[in-house]
DNA sequence: TGGCCATATTCCTTGACAGGCATATGCCTG
DNA sequence: CAGGCATATGCCTGTCAAGGAATATGGCCA
């Protein structure tokens, strides 16, 4: 798993994002994700291969298939990069109750 | 503010995050962003044109200069998105703690 | 093994975007 | 109001990625 892609650059495409939000609820097989995208199988083959390559999915063979599954290291490591914006808006919350609090 | 540019395709330029990273501590201004950055002055404002208009900045005017500073709605807007995806760590960490319980 | 099915890869064209340089705009001060 | 400082915009070029069509790979079954 090459880690080196940027995960943001790789959901920076909406038709990943798209893949990634059905992996999330299931499984699925590429033939699956053309039915479900209404793209072509190259296209969403090479959108498999990018995301595969910075870790966000992978796959079991099965007989001819390759069904395809979501990982979540790549977007715990999103949720992280969050970390030091949150409290932007937590401190601001926490300010504000504060104000409401002193209001009452 | 326009909204409808992805929040997304913003952040996967690694310059507008590093420059999103020095917002996040301080105010600064385009000057004070392009000592911070070691880039030309156009590339830094042509950047912040990108920030403001997908509402991840906005500025306030001090004389000639214009000092940038963070806003969080995008930010929350990324981080509701990773809102569903959450659950499949979070779900697996719960099955790993109630497997561990069950062992002692 | 030959042919078929599912998926991957290659080639090509097109469009978007980043950065440098030059230049325009806007605001302040003497 | 002239000159200068801070910032924005336009133009140009190189790079890169997405999608389509054609084709290659690899596993399955008769």
């Amino acid at each position: 798993m090459v880690v080196s892609v940027d995960a943001f650059a790789v959901l920076a495409e909406p038709t990943r994002r798209r893949i990634l939000e059905r992996l999330c609820r299931t499984e699925s097989s590429v033939g699956d994700l053309v039915d479900a995208l209404g793209m072509s199988q190259p296209a969403v083959s090479k959108h498999l291969k990018v995301l595969r390559e910075a870790g966000f999915v992978s796959y079991r063979t099965a007989a001819q298939q390759r069904i395809y599954r979501i990982n979540v290291r790549p977007l715990q490591a999103v949720d992280d990069w969050l970390t030091p914006y949150r409290r932007l808006w937590t401190e601001h919350l926490d300010a504000l109750e504060r104000h409401l609090d002193s209001q009452e």
